[in-house]
DNA sequence: CCGGACGCTGTTAGCGCTAACATCGACGCA
DNA sequence: TGCGTCGATGTTAGCGCTAACAGCGTCCGG
């Protein structure tokens, strides 16, 4: 049982497979009644026109690749639904594949499959070093564009600014009267962390205002955020001066936060927290969570235009998505100011 | 600039393409020394065969579809990594549509491009009764599997045991001397939602205890889950007995507990709580949530499984992947009875 | 020393489609 | 009326690949 093809269509509305194919791709030049016994005959039969076919000659798939890498965190998950939708906006199919570490051979393995596929241009979504660095090795004969990564000298890039992000969670707490602010850091191979790490540090730097050591550089886990709640318990109880706190993401502040209330220490009262991410549940965070949006569905359209745009031989470089504070209540001014 | 076909790789090793064919497919009966000579050229080209042209002579693409719904939710983003992982593993790629809404149109339109592509089986994913109905109206020329909805009457399908998962969490409850569990349900429009409430209630009957109303249908967002826990909130305040909640999924046990803690009820001294799904931040809620676990991974297996195994012509029956209880402290013996 | 078998390689056809060109009839204009 | 034009349709080639078959040299057994 062979599949259907054009020619089957074509025997059905007595046609040649050449005028089947002129009313699949909307030609003009076909008679209005030759067109409907072709369109007729295709719901007949329920032809659907052969992809690879198409592809084999039109020298396209219409097709974008994905690849990713620790998908786990909701950040990269959201941005991956916003690369799908605005793809498939653009008439675009995304093929996906979710890497497990960012070894630069199973990226490698994994564009490679994509080249295989012959996608018209590819997409890289991931925060970490060493996926950077495999990226640098990796020179395929289509677009490829770094999503949430600085793809290095001249790989193009979209991300969100995460530096303005911090900058922005610092200054809140600071007008709120704060002397400083500790700051639980993301991993040291993540670009992300580091620049929320560097926006945390400009921000009190043109401040005035004194740049404590990092309480802890964590996995973006509420596990680890929960050891540097812990830890800064702790010293509180031992009488150090810490009043605000910026984790670098919002699953990190949860943990800080159930840690901080085990230690009896009140949120905000004692101590103000602000997050980063805004994810859905941390509106219902014990305190509601302050925290830093960004929004993923605007960087995957920019993603994809901007592969889309390479694809075009041109040469845009989009500005970075810029994200937003939203004031809950998991912050306050600072004790003995109110 | 034409891109890189086999023929340059020929040329350039001085053999027929065919011999190129052959060594990149592993076959035998070719010469150690002109095998090596291929292989030099095509490293040293960076040829990769074209997917299409292998597809359009070879009837197969080595390629998944997924079609899903709304998967912002935590089960579904995760069932769709195993099923990614899952694919990968066998050698497919996989191609994914992410749908906003579950309408018969849209299913048909990701089905149709599918088939335009010539995947060779598709996956749909999704709980909700009007993808279930969408998929009942679809035929495609490929096996098309259901993953977490049950497909209805001869429609493939696996999906993690939701009676069962909910069993569990009752009988833990019950076991801690509660007289009855109280349920808050997600949307009635989801078949997972109907399970969990169709365990709950059965396992309530089989123990002979009293099964209450429901408190509310939420809609799996925490929002939701705090609306129903000032209900009960105020209905324990009125001085209704209310000890145990079952929460159909931890989003919503989350939000119940912003809304408890807020009416100054005490989690689980006075109200024992269980989730469902096991979040990664449910260990650090306040406070940490009692729940039932799905192996997401496992899903994703056996829905690869299934397709693949249908695509050999197989008719296999694939059983509900079974779900754990994670007993944490959101839990604990009913007030006066400890 | 010859014929058949076998191992290696090349040639050919065809997968389903689109672009380019060919054909054919109708129609308008001189 | 004749010819050019144009619209509708058909025919052909070729995209890159694999399967099937053909050719050709080598080696072994009788």
């Amino acid at each position: 049982m062979r599949a259907l093809a054009m020619s089957d269509v074509a025997a059905l509305a007595g046609v040649s497979h050449q005028t089947v194919s002129r009313v699949v791709n909307g030609h003009p030049n076909v008679a209005p009644h030759t067109r409907e016994r072709v369109e007729r005959a295709i719901a007949e039969l329920g032809y659907r026109p052969n992809a690879s076919a198409r592809a084999l000659v039109a020298g396209s798939t219409r097709t974008l690749g994905l690849v990713t890498v620790k998908i786990n965190q909701y950040g990269p998950a959201q941005t991956m639904l916003g690369l799908e939708k605005a793809a498939r906006a653009a008439g675009y199919s995304l093929t996906v594949s979710i890497l497990d570490d960012a070894t630069a051979a199973a990226m490698r393995a994994a564009v490679d499959t994509f080249v295989a596929q012959r996608v018209d241009g590819i997409l890289a979504l991931s925060t970490y070093d060493d996926a950077a660095a495999a990226l640098a090795t990796l020179d395929p004969p289509v677009p490829l564009v770094a999503v949430q990564v600085g793809g290095g000298e001249d790989r193009p890039a979209v991300g969100v600014d995460q530096e303005t992000g911090a900058r922005l969670a610092v200054r809140h707490l600071l007008a709120l009267g704060h002397r400083t602010v500790h700051h639980v850091a993301g991993p040291a191979d993540s670009q992300e962390a580091r620049g929320r790490m560097a926006g945390w540090r400009s921000e009190l730097e043109s401040a005035g205002a004194p740049v404590p050591e990092v309480v802890l550089r964590g996995d973006w886990t509420p596990s680890s955020g929960y050891l540097a709640g812990k830890a800064l318990a702790a010293r509180i109880r031992g009488g150090e001066e810490v009043t605000a706190i910026f984790a670098a993401n919002d699953q990190m502040a949860l943990g800080l936060l159930a840690a901080l209330h085990e230690g009896g220490i009140r949120v905000p009262e004692d101590v103000s927290v602000v997050g980063f991410d805004d994810l859905p549940e941390a509106p219902y965070f014990t305190p509601p969570l302050t925290t830093v949006r960004q929004d993923f569905a605007e960087l995957g359209r920019r993603g994809v235009q901007l592969v889309l745009s390479r694809m075009r031989g041109e040469d845009q470089h989009p500005e970075p998505v810029a994200p937003a504070l939203l004031v809950r209540s998991s912050t306050g001014p600072a004790p003995g100011r109110a």
